[in-house]
DNA sequence: ATCGCTATGTTATATTATAACATATTTAAT
DNA sequence: ATTAAATATGTTATAATATAACATAGCGAT
């Protein structure tokens, strides 16, 4: 196992488990109603948790949709340098793991010549599923 | 100038121009805050408005700040490729125009050979001058 | 044992965004 | 000009997302 040599803390396990088992992103406002049997009773305590599990790049946030979704891709434990394929039609969202992609960006600088530590990309289209259903 | 013609409805315009007169992104409660003056008093309005100059490709949106920007950039009128770069220090925004950025990521396919019709993508890091001021 | 740091618990509130419905205005067809 | 459809506006209420502020608990290092 890629298991990398991090604690975390007893909320943090409880909602990382819950992302890391749904098959999609998750609000924080349905991990907050998932985590009440737990014992986890405020927004605070969630919020907490996902701000410190996205520091440690456990998790990325969608920002378009105010999502939380599991790093699946080994390399992005730093999570500064995150993509995502999302589905205008299903909501379908991968997080894209492309090494040509990721340098190029990670190189970018712009006119100005800029260089940045950080970047996400959101990509929106149809799947394949929802090409093939609309044809 | 390079006026398209579309045509803006009375929000629609009062909302752009204060916008498009603002130096950085402005928040919706803040552009409600700022049209009271004119008459607009509820965030529907405001929020309409806005989706529809989005749609227009006249401003964007930052989600990573939910803001909303002018688009400086007669290319992108159809706001289905957007790039920003964000300075994490001073909060200075700016829309990026790089031609071969913009290419290499309107051809990209991922991994499955899915392809996108949308982008956005939000770099981060030093703009010169905090990057001055540290140093 | 005490200090400093991190995590947690708790209440209240701030911020961002939309639902739902009524009315008005513009556009296009008859 | 009359009507119908579509678009835009006005209005109230509420939903959804996120943080402030403060109190308490746990834990590791000196
Ligand atoms: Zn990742
Ligand atoms: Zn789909
Ligand atoms: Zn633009
Ligand atoms: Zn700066």
């Amino acid at each position: 196992m890629t298991q990398k040599f991090e604690f975390l803390s007893k909320n943090q396990q409880i909602i990382y488990d819950i992302i890391e088992n749904a098959k999609e992103p998750l609000k924080a406002y349905s991990i907050l109603y998932s985590v009440k049997k737990k014992g986890i009773k405020a927004p605070p305590q969630v919020y907490r948790a996902l701000d410190r599990l996205i520091k440690m790049g456990k998790i990325h946030k969608i920002e378009s949709k105010n999502a939380f979704i599991a790093c699946k891709n080994s390399n992005c434990t730093i999570s500064n340098a995150t993509a995502f394929s999302i589905c205008d039609s299903c909501e379908a969202i991968t997080e894209i793991s492309n090494l040509k992609l990721s340098k190029y960006l990670a190189n970018f600088q712009d006119d100005t010549g800029m260089r940045y530590n950080k970047y996400n990309l959101e990509f929106f289209g149809l799947c394949r599923k929802c090409k093939k259903n609309k044809s």
